[in-house]
DNA sequence: GTCTATAGTTTGATAGAC
DNA sequence: GTCTATCAAACTATAGAC
């Protein structure tokens, strides 16, 4: 996924915290963060995350990251390879976490509308800890699909898996007699999966709508209409 | 919205035609588009467009730009100010296209559900003709925001009208009783908008899958889920 | 681990010939 | 309406002092 340049990574926890040497650090404009080598490199990762959402990966310059950091743009380099590379570890931290998610929510059992229901709160339940890397994942997914090289194909491979368990789900509930079977899975699939990221765009911490509500409400649109029951029309 | 270097214009129709000079034009290596000033304008704009949809707006360079148009860079400026006033334009048509049909599917009547029904099949249909201009939207959308100056304001204007029609037309569905009342109309729209228009990812012309079979699957899905009748839960 | 300084590209845009 | 030629600014990334 990604190529780190020093010891130590994001979403590797086992790893020596022999504390940052900060033998020069003049002025120390870094707020808090005086630990260890892996918290200072997330620090740094999760500024850049902010700016890439807030006006897209191209348009964020490394001096822009640099100045958010209280830092020079050289010494980022110190810590990344290159851009690309800061990006590369926002997105896969997260589907990282995502998939962990999902795959626990299967192995947790349950009828397939149990299940489904769970994943839908798993999908908002991620958009307040990573709510700037899903806006960048959508926004610049075009853009860093287009960089040559395979760099970024784990972003097709994460999609796929997750297409995956969504729609065995959805085929199940239809076999079990739980979801109607005259909808398409993959189809309707598409159709949850971008209701709960798209939110991305609109969803506020600490706004009128939390994640749970938000799932409920989700929830109750897309069972009424899913599972089988009295209907107004049910077409072959 | 845009402001046009020269005369005519894509949505103005009642341009003179008088022909474009084409007297020097050496190789010509445009394929077609002979016409009228605008119409070579309007194909700019498209190859223009396409651009920004497969590597975003900021990704896409004016050389670029004038490649696909068999032209040298500084040629472009003859027809446009600058690279902002080219997706200016490509947003501002196509909003100006999509509002005028949700216009006419309000001044038509018909209740709240065949409305809103129809609305979808707008929303759809607007997917083949309109995009790139549908994904770039939805990609730069942030960074245009983020433009210092009020050039881009308009898309927040048309984004609320939009609304607007929207959540009226659910809240009328619930006071004549045709939906059930224990959804939130704002989120319940903003639920639907998401799910359609955030298809422009997936969506390919001639796919598997056409614009009115996706309207009639989404339709089904959600009516049945928003309609009244025999349901599995019912919360207040 | 940060700074100074800068190399090497690329970018959006302009001026004037044709 | 396009080309030639170019400018000034901005960018990513590097090298070496401290």
């Amino acid at each position: 996924m990604n190529t780190r340049k020093n010891s130590g990574g994001a979403s590797a926890v086992a790893t020596t915290p022999a504390a940052g040497g900060a033998a020069a650090g003049r002025t120390v404009r870094r707020a808090a963060s005086s630990g260890s080598a892996s918290e200072r490199r997330e620090h740094l990762v999760k500024l850049a995350a902010e700016l890439f959402a807030r006006k897209g990966f191209q348009a964020t310059t490394v001096r822009q990251i640099a100045d958010e950091a209280g830092i020079l743009s050289g010494s980022l380099y110190h810590h990344f390879d290159s851009k690309e590379s800061i990006v590369d570890e926002v997105l896969s931290t997260f589907l990282h976490d995502l998939i962990g998610r999902y795959r626990s929510a299967l192995d947790g059992g349950g009828d397939a509308r149990a299940v489904l229901s769970e994943m839908v709160r798993i999908g908002f339940g991620t958009l307040e800890p990573h709510r700037a890397a899903i806006t960048v994942m959508q926004n610049d997914w075009n853009y860093l699909r287009s960089l040559p090289g395979d760099r970024f194909d784990y972003l097709i491979k994460a999609e796929d898996e997750v297409e995956r368990m969504w729609v065995g789900q959805i085929k199940r509930g239809q076999a079990e007699g739980a979801l109607r079977p005259d909808v398409d899975p993959k189809l309707t699939y598409r159709m949850i999966r971008d209701a709960i990221w798209v939110a991305v765009r609109w969803f506020r911490p600490g706004g009128r709508l939390n994640p749970a509500a938000l799932s409920e409400h989700y929830i109750t649109v897309l069972f009424d209409g899913l599972a089988t029951g009295e209907r107004t029309s049910h077409p072959a």
